[in-house]
DNA sequence: CGGCGCCTTGAGGTACGTCAACGAAAGTGG
DNA sequence: CCACTTTCGTTGACGTACCTCAAGGCGCCG
């Protein structure tokens, strides 16, 4: 690997840098911030960033492509935690016992970059650690986002607050709000739902019909996004 | 106020100290944690501790009672978000803004220490980053286990899973782990589990007529937590 | 004692889970 | 290139669990 390439794997050249841990940082700091996040090697679909029982000595944060985290239970049943877009930190699951809980596995092609826990002071002298609270807190928010719309009754809301959440997140990166860019399969989106997958796909065939989205492979498009408003709550600003 | 007094509201005087901040600082630390970690006043029932919209300049951690959060929908509906207990990390929600978008009361008479982020550095310096890095991979887990909890169908696996995740929040307390402090309303309880409030007493008494819990005003005691847990989803280990 | 929250219990409709079959698309081997 | 296999997604019929609406205890406080 030549030196030009290895600098192409900086915060000074990511494509994310804009929401993510170099958002503050300017100039001579963010060779320093390169030094506390490493960029790992590309992940192809399946492969696992971290798997649970690893040590937990780092975090991650996902620099381009899609992540699933998942618990498995003793009796063998998987739960889908969190999709995870560019720009989301994660594997702080297990900063507790020491080790991971959670599992991550790439959904398609794509990387993440490092944090070690012993980088983490450096981290705050150089002056991100403003970034890292915005990252934690997008975290929070997108948890708590999550438990109220799966403490919907309705699986329509479910759906369709699920949408509106990640056209949100499409935003933040810059991208098209009405098409989603969906890589999980229908199982691991009803799972993560807490729906069936027959109910889901009945859910998304009915708002097909209705003409509120359409849906190709791997992409969803949110034809009338105020209509789906409607059927998911409704939080006061932008959450 | 005497100095004596001053001096029992520092970390090194606090009931919770060992899942807290300051279960790996030791000596002289203990003093700079007690100028990052700032205990503040007494809340009583109702009381804010923070409301939504303010300004997000820093965050607490629960010193004693117990605190709800919540968020308010453009349409008035309440969702509630968490139960917190001493040793919990909470006002992270809106870091990425810069004002709250939750809200969070006391249920019962009790205090929180808040941490200003501009002390978060010395915080790290300190060599408490390790705790706080602890407390949030905790606020994760239990992010975690409340969206497989939610995600569950039944009802009866919501509230076991309920139960059950309380009773091992309970035992790192040092508490009897049978015995559930539970200083929320049925209101609130239905609310954070996604489901009506006929529907959560329902449960409940028939756990209470199956002899796997009894109520009393304020606590629920677990009779024959193994049987709950058959009910509940089950991870790995003791999550 | 009467008023008021809070919780409980009851009856009926609807939505989702379950079981099952079908259809469509991608990967495999000849 | 084409059948085969496998995986994934869709659609249908039925039972059950939860939501809705409604009435009935229980504790608290004036």
């Amino acid at each position: 690997m030549t030196l030009q390439t290895a600098r192409n794997n900086t915060c000074e050249a990511c494509p994310t840098r804009a929401v993510c841990l170099a958002s503050d940082v300017e100039g001579s700091a963010l060779e320093a911030l390169a030094d506390c996040v490493r960029p790992g090697g590309t992940l192809h679909k399946g492969d696992f960033l971290y798997r649970a029982g690893d040590d937990a000595d780092r975090c991650y944060v996902v620099r381009s492509g899609v992540f699933k985290t998942f618990t498995v239970t003793a009796a063998g049943d998987e739960y889908v935690v969190g999709f995870h877009y560019p720009g989301t930190l994660i594997g702080l699951t297990g900063q507790a016992s020491g080790c991971h809980t959670d599992s991550a596995v790439a959904l398609e092609t794509g990387t993440a970059c490092r944090i070690r826990l012993e980088d983490m002071p450096a981290l705050w002298e150089i002056g991100s650690g403003g970034s890292l609270m915005r990252l934690l807190g997008e975290s929070e928010e997108i948890a708590a986002n999550d438990h109220i719309n799966l403490g919907q009754a309705r699986a329509d809301a479910r759906v369709a607050g699920f949408l509106l959440q990640l056209s949100r997140r499409h935003g933040r990166l810059g991208r098209d709000r009405q098409v989603l860019h969906t890589p999980m399969s229908r199982t691991d989106l009803s799972n993560y739902l807490g729906m069936t997958l027959e109910c889901l796909s009945r859910v998304l065939s009915r708002f097909g019909k209705a003409g509120l989205i359409s849906t190709r492979r791997g992409e969803i498009v949110l034809e009338r996004p105020a209509e789906l408003a409607t059927l998911a709550f409704h939080l006061p600003d932008g959450h």
